[in-house]
RNA sequence: GGCGAUAUAGCCAAGUGGUAAGGCACGAGUCUGCAAAACUCUGAUUCCCCGGUUCGAAUCCGGGUGUCGCCUCCA
């Protein structure tokens, strides 16, 4: 049995798909307008997780996540400039190069951390026919309104709007929301497609002149048009709940009356010294800002695993070390295993199988998994049956314990300093022995003398 | 003002009624020519505070305090 939170009704609730072998997911991808930042792959940590646990559990999936590369607006009422713009400005290039070169940028993010890509990844510029079409249904089911510049959605049409977050109209007129446009109906209706302006980079032919779409729009089209009116699981940040998943809602509603998905997951958010991460605090991380500093991408992904996707994780340098640390131990510790022949309790193996599963299944427990991977990989009989267990249990961690840090050979002038080293030891020379390696840890390698011989690795 | 989270050892954190998982750091030990690495052992009489329910609460209820996020776009 699998158990996921579900935001819509507030509580774990066992998930049953629609269709018992292949479950269809939708994930709310990326605008690429600038480079991940650690925050941002942690959701994309969070889906991979997701993944890995159904297909452990063994479903097939059907997993859709869009490419936001249209701009969205800085504000209802049609001013500002929007995100991809305001970079193409920055960089002084078109759009659609800043979208083209920010999205294989963060492919290869994913690539790095290892996170297995959905089915299908769906750019929104590449379904505007899609989106046009699937407002046009909305206007026809009378959910939407015109006025000078903007179609926006009718939100008072609904027979509640809302349902994710507890919104409350009233409620939202009290705060401090300005800058509306006067020709909205109601403060939560939302702009579904718009009239572009002259100079509007990113504009489209249509039904009502060159336009481009309201931002929650792609995000209906697209998972209408690949997994249908309803699906199982939707993910998202946090940050989606009010707005974007809620107008996702209004919008499946207008166009047939139902809510897209069954079970609404959300992502909470990395926190940098309890803090949220910008650029004016400084403490605005990419995965090369991680690696610059020493880390690999596993050790971030090893940092993630330590916490639920559900309560916001604090990120600090001590957490990564001890990420990092963890994650080299782990690896030992799945080798000298695959070198052990003791025989084991084959009870010990049971339980520890079904306390993984219980654990992934319970809302996605990784803390809880890893410290079954932990019972093992310190278990004091090692064995390749361990070892093996080990790896099975990595299909849903994705830490790719097996794959060894040392790939690359060493440099020549490195092998040299070894041999010369060798040889001092042999004629008990501790004097030049140290000395070079000293100079081995100055030149970034980890030096060890264990029973088999001296040992090197490159620090990276 | 509204909405939503959260508070567990130095750090990252599990645990939702039965007496505190795991990882890292620190300390001790084994190993070593010495180190490093590795391995082993060790830590909260206690879970933000104050009440209450209960045989029993970190876990439930009431009140309070702190922190964070959203309410423009944001994972």
């Amino acid at each position: 049995m699998i158990n996921f939170y579900n935001t819509l009704s507030k509580k774990k609730e066992e998930f049953i798909p629609i269709n018992p072998k292949e479950v269809k997911i939708y994930t709310c991808g990326p605008t690429v307008y600038y480079y991940a930042h650690i925050g941002n792959l942690r959701a994309y940590l969070f889906m991979d997780s997701l993944r890995r646990v159904l297909k452990y559990n063994g479903f097939n999936l059907k997993h859709v996540m869009n490419i936001t590369d249209v701009g969205h607006l800085v504000s209802d009422a049609d001013e500002g400039e929007d995100k991809m713009l305001k970079a193409a400005k920055r960089e002084n290039k078109d759009p659609y190069e800043i979208a083209n070169y920010y999205m294989n940028r963060f492919l290869s993010d994913l690539d790095e951390l290892n996170i297995e890509k959905p089915e299908i990844i769906a750019r929104a510029t590449e379904h505007i026919k899609d989106m046009e079409e699937y407002v046009k249904q909305i206007i026809k089911n009378g959910y939407a309104y015109e006025t000078e510049n903007t179609i926006y959605f009718d939100t008072s049409k609904l027979d509640k709007y809302g349902v994710l977050s507890n919104l409350d109209a009233d409620n939202l007129k009290a705060g401090a929301r300005i800058n509306l446009d006067p020709n909205k109906k109601n403060i939560t209706d939302f702009a579904l497609w718009i009239k572009a302006p002259e100079n509007h980079l990113m504009k489209w032919d249509s039904f009502w002149g060159k336009c481009y779409p309201g931002w929650h729009l792609e995000c209906s089209a697209m998972s209408n048009k690949y997994l249908g009116e309803e699906f199982d699981i939707h993910t998202g940040g946090i940050d989606h709940i009010p707005v974007h998943h809620e107008n996702e809602i209004a919008q499946g509603k207008g166009y047939c009356g139902k809510i897209p998905a069954h079970y609404w997951m959300h992502v909470e958010f990395l926190q940098v010294n309890a803090r949220k991460m910008s650029k004016s605090l400084n403490n605005l991380y990419t995965l090369d800002d991680l690696k610059q500093k020493g880390y690999s991408p596993m050790d971030f992904k090893m940092f993630n695993l330590s916490t639920l996707y559900r309560k916001d994780i604090n990120f600090t340098f001590e957490a990564m070390d001890a990420a990092k640390i963890s994650l080299k131990r782990l690896k030992e510790s799945y080798q000298n295993h695959l070198k052990g022949n003791d025989i084991i309790d084959p009870e010990f193996i049971k339980k520890c199988k079904k306390q993984f599963l219980e654990a992934i299944n319970d809302d996605l427990n990784m803390p809880q998994a890893m410290s079954v991977v932990w019972e093992i990989a310190r278990y004091s009989k090692k064995s390749k049956q361990l070892a093996n267990i080990l790896l099975e249990f990595d299909k849903v961690l994705g830490l790719q314990i097996d794959k060894k840090e040392q790939e690359n050979e060493l440099p020549i002038e490195i092998k040299e300093i070894i041999q010369q080293r060798k040889e001092a030891r042999n004629r008990k020379d501790f004097k030049q022995s140290d000395e070079l390696r000293d100079k081995l840890i100055m030149l970034g390698y980890e030096v060890k003398d264990t029973k088999e011989g001296m040992e090197v690795i490159k620090i990276n």
